[in-house]
DNA sequence: TTTCATCATGTAAACGATTACAATAATCCT
DNA sequence: AGGATTATTGTAATCGTTTACATGATGAAA
């Protein structure tokens, strides 16, 4: 690969020259420009990205943290985040944690070894110390989980009262026994969507049942068909399940056809984030909708923005409930 | 953040020295590597990448080009390659091209930038000229995808093996009237399974027929679901359907599911790569396992020799046919 | 013609590390 | 003690850019 000087000797000018012609300083001639831009262009030059951002600090990596790729949740926000920082000329790379401490500390060192000038978090589980500690010296924003005491700038939808809404579904269908099967509740989001669902049944005089509320330690489909079967296993069984993730509430569905109930006859169920698969499964599933590109796409502007040393606003989002066939 | 001359100046010793503490070079003396280690801790320092890649002319970044990231079959692969490139002390940039040339044309750039030190590409649909000539300068590996001419080195499974052991499986059943819903045959592995799929039936002397072979364009579940109800509308329908991947299967269960008909007993279903989806439908999927964790594992360790001047050998995987409730 | 702007270009010093080589200090051997 | 090794450290060049500053050329105004 070629260097900026070979390109500055094939051309006949300085490396002065052609670093002014490659970022369009004004104050090149049209002559030498153009005797430069031939000899980049028949050298194949590029410019080393590694010699640029040394000199200029920046490596124009964005970092995007999240627990799991697998999860189709995070997939739409990443194209949002992508396309957008793309436009503006980062790149993103994306970590998967894997709630690893270790791994987490790893990709904290990327930033502050200037490897990245920026981090988006969608990782509930992070070291939360560690990152809003990072947060005062760099550029970091939270998507979608967000801290409380407003350290880090977010973006995020309004968990409490899609839980609500979604619960009120349920009860205006006709339901009044109606579990809820919730993630961890050291995630916020677990505790804001279980707060709408207690909102919606204080307000319609229905009782919190203790023991149809349902609390898992993993996110996976098994987590999901566990609940429900413990559910199914009640002598006082409920007839509606409010699953705070799509893929809990996939897993509560195969149990529920493992036990030919049908859906939503004897079972109602709605799920969370409109995953691709909530449109496969039989019933198809009523879900709450979150505008994921787009809020991968604000957070990215949010980012650089913050990069760029401009203030910005948190932002909540609006979403929508879907209603299907499962309900 | 502070930079090796700060260290070197807080326990007097020159740059040079501390440089030789941070990479283990012998020729410390303990006493001066204790002074320096204690200035390193209390001034929190760490090595800037930037400076250190440049003068190595390494980023110790690689990159892996995939398609989409919400098709979970990259998954687990991706854990494997991110697994082993942590251990070695690389880090890894996911690249979702969107088989988008302009994207890939990004992605290509920053190894010719030196921003990255090599590529894990598992892109079937990527521009193959450009990664072959790529190939010829710097170093990079196939997963899964492969070029036929060995122009790049890979690590595959047999994929003419596998449909040709899951087709005979369906024989093996009593089925006679097996379709097949394949990808668009620009893809190798689609061109593969094919032949494995004829292969079978021709070994036990059933007709391929035209009309039992549906070629999808797009790889979502809609395309399944799509070639699904084509089938069902033959008049002489299919009892049997071998899907090159779960998730065409997932559609086309869905179809199955919609029309009443019963799975196994009316239509027998197989796909393939074992996601973990394929456990979750009603009834669950008999599929292909393809060893993904292992395979992502070797296509890292392999892509790191090759950086580091090894000399590398093509792997041919095993896979295993994971026979479920849907045949 | 002289004097100033203005414009185009070159020079050289960064950025933060690594490392060949040189220089000094410590140790050993006779 | 004197000379030869060896261990330790420093000096300075280097990687590939960008950019403040200096320089020289050109042209306009007086």
């Amino acid at each position: 690969m070629a260097t900026i000087h070979e390109v500055a000797q094939k051309a006949g000018v300085s490396a002065a020259t052609v670093s002014r012609v490659i970022n369009n300083r004004n104050t090149v001639s049209d002559k030498t420009r153009i005797r430069v831009e031939q000899a980049i262009h028949d050298l194949e030059y590029e410019p080393s990205v590694l010699g640029r951002n040394l000199r200029n600090s920046e490596s124009r990596l964005l970092l995007v943290l999240i627990p799991s790729i697998s999860n189709p949740f995070y997939s739409e926000i990443i194209n949002g985040i992508e396309d957008t920082a793309i436009a503006q000329g980062y790149n993103i790379l994306l970590c998967e944690t894997d709630s690893n401490p270790d791994r987490e500390a790893i990709y904290f060192n990327m930033i502050r070894n200037r490897l990245a000038d920026g981090i988006i978090s969608m990782d509930p589980t992070v070291n939360k110390e560690k990152l809003i500690e990072l947060a005062n010296t760099y550029p970091i924003v939270q998507c979608s989980e967000y801290e409380k005491d407003g350290s880090i700038s977010f973006v995020t939808i309004d968990n409490e009262l899609a839980a609500y809404q979604a619960v009120r579904h349920l009860i205006k269908l006709g339901q009044k026994k109606i579990a809820l099967i919730n993630s961890d509740e050291k995630f916020l989001y677990a505790r804001e969507r279980r707060q709408g669902y207690e909102k919606a049944l204080r307000e319609f005089g229905l009782p919190i049942k203790h023991e149809w509320i349902y609390i898992t330690d993993q996110l996976g489909f098994q987590s999901g068909q566990q609940a429900m079967r413990v559910l199914l296993n009640l002598d006082d069984r409920p007839t509606a399940v409010f699953a705070v993730s799509d893929i809990l509430a996939i897993g509560a569905l195969k149990e529920i056809n493992i036990n030919d109930l049908r859906v939503p006859q004897d079972i109602a169920l709605v799920g969370f984030d409109k995953i691709s698969f909530s449109n496969m499964t039989h019933p198809t599933l009523t879900t709450v909708a979150q505008p994921m590109y787009k809020m991968g796409c604000l957070s990215a502007t949010m980012l650089i923005n913050k990069i760029r040393g401009k203030r910005v606003d948190n932002i909540v989002m609006d979403h929508e409930l879907i209603i299907r066939e499962s309900t």
